[in-house]
RNA sequence: GGAGGGGUUCCCGAGUGGCCAAAGGGAUCAGACUGUAAAUCUGACGCGCGAGCUUCGGUGGUUCGAAUCCACCCCCCUCCA
């Protein structure tokens, strides 16, 4: 594959609305026809990446399946300072074995995503602590710090709002941020001659500093490229659910909970999703849509990005898992519908399950139980469900008197095969007890 | 160090002695309508089944009574030095 680049990397980029800024025009483009080293960076703020850090990652992909080399940098060093682009307000600092620990999971992570076996194109992943670690602060004022004017800094638009707005502000260690992420990429271009840098839309401005740094330091002419930011059609953050972040970690997020956050995608952004998280090609991505348009009811565009994101992050048995629970909960017959199997199986899968001792039952209400296995946040919110009917164990509705009583409502006659109660609090969620003999 | 502004329930943001568990908006949850979609409407929204309990940066104080007044402290922002 030396020397081979598929020709329409940045042409299927843009059709898929993948490309939200470009440095130098149609030079980018030229540049790619032959194989390059590219990079993305993912600091470690937290102990895995969310699905805000899939387009990037994803893109990472492309790049390689189109032939070129990735580099997946982790930022030991950078998530030490913490980058202010576009964000409101400054932030905690993160002990440093702490990022140390977040970097090594990341690593892990990113890895899943990019090949490492791939000749000449062959993944790498670094971690710019390697090279920031032992840099005295003298020696990267004078060298690096020289080449970054504080006039053109304040100008960033990134960090615009920090220093416009009266009740934020921005600490020096954050400010100094672009100087290390610039200085990466410029040492990327010197150990592996990296050309080209992506990220999200936010970075434009740490990547113009690397791009610039790069001239100076180096003469070498280098190019950025950015990925939009995930929007929603209603305007509400993207990422996010009830429950909170959506992780890549599956320990964080079940390969359920994951595949349930893309089948609850909304139509108005469905079908762009599908351009920005899959590979599956755009004419395919239109087919589809065309197919929904003229059937009525429930469209097919979200089970297409459940299955394939799930399949990318998770893999091929956990989209089965998944796709076994939502057909057992949500098109089934109901709880009485499912064999013994299918609860072992809904257990297996990873649906949300508690075991728990019968004799245990007396000590705390339904209520109470529901909530400290965290299928509700609060018992006041079980108790508005309760008063509406919406909460059934075992397809039977609960009542609010008697929800007290955990023994009652987990009686053993009710139960399914002895032990199995599904309970169901509104229309999405689930949670499965198994109620042991004694405790 | 000086002057000024500010810290309210998940977020934004009212509230300046009792009528305040605290307006309003957002988010969230449940219901109706649907397609596990959107929009809309309804209800809930500190914790507790409940009696009740715990909140308004912190600690003390004044008062029958404080988010609201006083003292000290901590943190943030702006300007000056």
């Amino acid at each position: 594959m030396v020397g081979h680049c598929k020709q329409d990397l940045v042409a299927d980029l843009q059709e898929r609305g993948l490309v939200a800024q470009m440095s130098g025009g149609g030079e980018l483009a030229d540049h790619l026809h032959s194989p390059r080293t590219i990079y993305c960076g993912f600091d470690p703020t937290a102990d895995s990446l969310h699905i805000g850090s899939l387009v990037p990652l994803l893109a990472l992909r492309r790049f390689q399946l189109a032939g070129h080399k990735p580099i997946a940098l982790v930022g030991g060093a950078t998530g030490l300072i913490g980058d202010p682009s576009h964000k409101a307000e400054e932030r905690r600092l993160n002990a440093n074995e702490v990022v140390a620990g977040w970097a090594d999971r990341l690593k892990a992570q990113v890895g899943r995503f990019i090949d490492f076996d791939a000749g000449t194109a062959s993944a790498i992943v670094v971690n710019n602590l390697d090279w920031m670690g032992g840099f005295s602060a003298l020696d990267f004022l004078r060298d690096v710090g020289k080449h970054f004017s504080v006039n053109a800094m304040i100008n960033k638009e990134s960090v615009r709002q920090r220093l416009a707005r009266s009740d934020a502000g921005i600490s020096f260690t954050e400010f100094s941020y672009l100087l290390l992420q610039s200085y990466d990429f410029a040492e990327l271009y010197q150990r592996y001659g990296c050309t080209v840098q992506i990220g999200g839309s936010d970075q434009w401005g740490n990547i113009t500093g690397g791009i610039d740094l790069a001239r100076r330091l180096h003469r070498a002419t280098v190019y950025g490229l950015t990925l939009p930011l995930v929007t929603k059609a209603d305007g509400s953050k993207f990422g996010k659910t009830e429950s909170g972040t959506v992780w890549l970690d599956p320990s964080k997020t079940s390969p359920y909970a994951f595949y349930q956050f893309w089948v609850n995608t909304s139509d108005a952004d469905a079908y762009r999703f599908l351009r920005y998280f899959t590979f599956l090609p755009v004419a395919e991505i239109s087919a589809i849509e065309q197919a929904d348009a003229a059937r009525s009811g429930r469209r097919m565009v979200q089970q297409v990005l459940a299955q394939q994101l799930t399949e990318l992050v998770h893999g091929r048995d956990a989209v089965v898992a998944a796709h076994r629970i939502a057909v057992a909960l949500f098109e089934g017959g109901g709880a009485a519908a499912l064999t013994e199997q299918d609860l072992a199986q809904l257990k297996q899968d990873g649906l949300g399950c508690t075991r728990v001792g019968r004799s245990r039952l007396a000590e705390k209400t339904f209520v109470q139980l529901l909530v400290g296995v965290g299928a509700a946040a609060s018992g006041k919110q079980v108790k508005d469900a309760l008063a509406r009917g919406a909460v059934t164990v075992n397809d039977r509705a609960v009542s609010a008197a008697e929800s007290v009583q955990s023994e009652a409502v987990l009686a053993p006659e009710r139960a399914l095969f002895g032990r199995f109660y599904l309970v169901r609090i509104g229309k999405k969620q689930h949670h499965l007890f198994e109620v042991a003999g004694d405790g």
